[in-house]
DNA sequence: CACCAGGCCGTGC
DNA sequence: GCACGGCATGGT
């Protein structure tokens, strides 16, 4: 899935396994998604990707070549509190430690909805957890900023309503978030598609490639640009 | 043993 | 405003 969400883990049978929306998910593809309501939003089958992609691919010939490498691309629309504890974990951090400090959590303060199988916790459920017990778990310089988000997690539900800038304003309030977290955090839950994270990788890609140019020049596929375009570079590496 | 991982915070200019 | 060091942890 790119770095955009941790949940989801491959077991033997190859199958994947997620628990979302407090039950145990499993499927083999796309397909096996689309007759479930949560999955069908969750995976965001009712856009129209392929109109976006080739919208995008006739935008100019570095957006071409990004899509024919890297086919088509979907953004997730995550629960916002998994979405931000995830992000926040995400900072100056690996893929492969982030997803083990998202399944730890899930094991000690999450819930068994099958045997086996736990939860991300809730803000309820992360409540009294100090920053201590965070470092614990491995989380590192990022622990006082968990404690922060979760202290703030009431706000998550009134950035549905706000405008971009807003939404990244009311993000940033929160310890440890920073313009590029409240980006991903944005598109990759909140489904504000105008989102464009800025690391490392795309300075490179918008100095090499697009000097001069801002997000506004990928208008209106901001977000979905810049995750081609990330792919892209990244697979280039 | 250095250096890095999809950054951000605090400080100093 | 912008540049810079520091930051926990685990993997190369």
């Amino acid at each position: 899935m790119g770095g955009q969400t941790f949940s989801w883990s491959e077991e033997d049978d190859g199958l994947f396994c997620a628990v979302l929306n407090d039950r145990v998910y499993r499927i083999r593809s796309l397909e096996d998604a689309a007759s479930d309501p949560y999955l069908r939003s969750y995976f965001d089958l009712d856009y129209d990707y392929e109109k976006a992609m080739h919208e995008i691919a006739a935008k100019d010939d570095i957006l071409k070549a990004a899509v024919e490498k890297i086919g088509m691309l979907r953004l997730l629309k995550q629960d916002h509190f998994i979405a931000t504890i995830s992000f926040i974990l995400s900072q100056n951090n690996n893929i492969k430690r982030i997803k083990g400090l998202y399944d730890r959590l899930c094991r000690k303060y999450g819930h068994e909805v099958e045997p086996g199988c736990f939860s991300f916790p809730t803000k309820d459920e992360l409540k009294d957890v100090s920053i201590e017990d965070y470092r614990e778990l491995g989380c590192g310089f990022r622990a006082p900023f968990l404690v922060d988000a979760v202290s703030k997690a009431d706000m998550l539900d009134e950035i549905d309503v706000m405008d971009f800038d807003s939404a990244m304003d009311a993000l940033m309030t929160i310890k440890g978030i920073g313009p590029k977290v409240a980006s991903c955090i944005l598109i990759f839950s909140y489904q504000k598609r105008e989102g464009f994270p800025m690391d490392v990788w795309m300075k490179k890609v918008m100095s090499t490639y697009y000097p001069g140019k801002d997000k506004s020049y990928f208008a209106p596929y901001e977000a979905l640009c810049q995750q081609y375009l990330f792919s892209w570079i990244r697979e280039l590496s």
